[in-house]
DNA sequence: ATGAAAGCGCTAACAC
DNA sequence: GTGTTAGCGCTTTCAT
């Protein structure tokens, strides 16, 4: 069905010469009536035009145009090293859903070791108009050569506001601290925070006991720090010495410690919090904090979109905020 | 510390032109030095041109390159539309770094909603050398344009092997057989498979029950299929007219499954086997279905590889199969 | 209202 | 051993 299309002699893909001869018109008028310069074709020429792309199966190539303009219509997404979860995938979902709603084309890069040639290599290849990318990705020297290379707008994923490119600054602190807060607010004072030593998870786990502790030092309260592997069993014995000082609440890593740390309590009563608003979260009924990411990819990509087209040069920091799903555990 | 490298006039970009004019020879001489032509270039003229080249912090223009050679060093790994665990995670990463590897940029796409044209699109942008995509993407009409436009290897996603396509065999249904058999060869004949109602777990439900369903039929074994959201209770309620016929096991759609039936049971002793070996299921000694994708993919790479050089056409299908992880709870 | 032509940056066939 | 040159397919002045 479409090796009955006819095709231009030399049996390549269709150009928009092939177009232009089947049209009777130059290329210059096919590029215009394609790219929707109205007030220049007649409506009859225009017809006409249409009429032989669509028969000839016409898809303008996307390189040369990109070669000619200096840029594409790709925008990258490179992955912090996260821990690929389904708070993660709703994240991503998101943003690409409405990057794709634009007209753009969201590309994800999933930096699988941390070579930061890895990563250059793919902007030089895919050459951007716009490029999201953690902190570590985007020193000054590497946003100015991507400039250069056309992409039009970066944003870097940073926890805090950098100032030699515009931040979407998502602070795992801020985690820890609403957790915090939702507990203190509760009125416990005493509060254990479990932290994994996994790892994939170390990262993220300091800066949110990093948050949980600062909290807790600014609102009189007190955090009793527990590292320790996902097992109820390891937590059950980090916990044991901890019991004595009389803890009322507990804040875990992520949903899964959380559950894990309610096996370990076993008779023990403490109000628990979580982290991600997983399936299990919802399931059991535990309260969890989530990054409301999703409705905030609208604003971030209307950002980007403007920052492309010149119409703004927005550099001030977008901020992500975590809050907290109560449920029945606290 | 980039601003103060010497520059092109024109302020723009260093290209070839600027390295060939800076080593006193002619962009034939530069391409064919970077390019490691090293049989027609004298060892002087080498030199200065990788000095320039560096001095100038000279990047070749991918998009140039691409649109001269017809195609691109990208390769496009298109999500099926699994739910984003784990699992997939790892099955993501281990493609990733290896096409990385190798030389190639791997780029995830992320088809948001069920639209063909958005995936179309990407891929008329990108243009891609190779393609990893699942079927429903794949029409034959696809494939055809996809390599006039210089995908040189095409590979779909599926159940069973498709006659227009390469195709990495990833049959959701073996799932279920793998834990059946696993179940059946300790002895266990009837059999509870707890499948889930959520709607993004439909489709893989499905198949593993399938799969199940089979592999029961065909050893004389007895499934009993719940279909249940993934909730204590309701697995409680839905459980409980079948435990007057007796099972011995139970199989659950995964690991998350698998827990939530395991608090279901209570007092009730039932083997249980789970799916995606997810730290949850090694914490909880939880057996486990895997797929072992991360092992099959240097031969899946190699292969595209291979068919991207030209080197071979090998177009048969490559089938992962999905193993048993044994812990204590079979 | 339309066409001719230049050129984005690169590579490779063909000179010398 | 090195340079000249012709494009890859597109867009966009500048002419007409």
């Amino acid at each position: 069905m479409s090796s009955d299309r006819p095709r231009p002699l030399n049996g390549q893909r269709v150009t928009s010469a092939d177009v232009a001869a089947a049209a009777g018109v130059s290329r210059a008028t096919v590029s215009y009536v394609l790219n929707g310069v109205h007030d220049r074709i007649s409506e009859a020429t225009r017809i006409r035009v249409y009429d032989a792309a669509e028969r000839l199966g016409y898809v303008p190539n996307a390189v040369a145009s990109a070669l000619r303009a200096g840029r594409t219509e790709i925008i990258l997404l490179a992955m912090p090293s996260w821990p690929l979860g389904p708070a993660v995938a709703e994240f991503v979902t998101a943003g690409v859903t409405e990057f794709e709603r634009r007209g753009y084309t969201a590309l994800v890069h999933f930096q699988a070791g941390g070579d930061s040639r890895v990563f250059a290599r793919a902007c030089d290849r895919v050459r951007p108009v716009a490029l999201i990318a953690p902190e570590e990705d985007l020193p000054p020297a590497r946003v100015a050569a991507l400039r250069e290379n056309g992409t039009r707008a970066v944003l870097a994923i940073a926890p805090r506001p950098l100032d030699h490119v515009a931040t979407l600054v998502v602070d795992q602190g801020t985690v820890g601290e609403a957790a915090m807060d939702h507990l203190v607010e509760r009125g416990h004072e005493r509060i254990v925070v479990v932290m994994p030593t996994e790892p994939e998870f170390a990262l993220l786990g300091k800066e949110r006991l990093r948050g949980a502790q600062a909290y807790a030092d600014a609102h009189g309260a007190t955090a009793y720090p527990l590292h320790v592997p996902c097992d109820p069993g390891a937590i059950a014995a980090a916990l044991a010495p901890i019991l004595s000082h009389q803890p009322t609440a507990l804040y875990a890593f992520n949903d899964e410690f959380a559950v894990a740390a309610i096996e370990a309590l076993g008779e023990v009563q403490l109000a628990v919090i979580g982290t991600d608003d997983s399936m299990v979260a919802r399931r059991l009924g535990l309260s969890s904090v989530s990054f409301g990411a999703p409705g905030n990819w609208s604003r971030i990509v209307a950002r980007l979109h403007d920052t492309i087209e010149g119409v703004s040069d927005d550099l001030s920091p977008i901020v992500v905020h975590p809050h907290v799903v109560p449920h029945g555990s606290t």
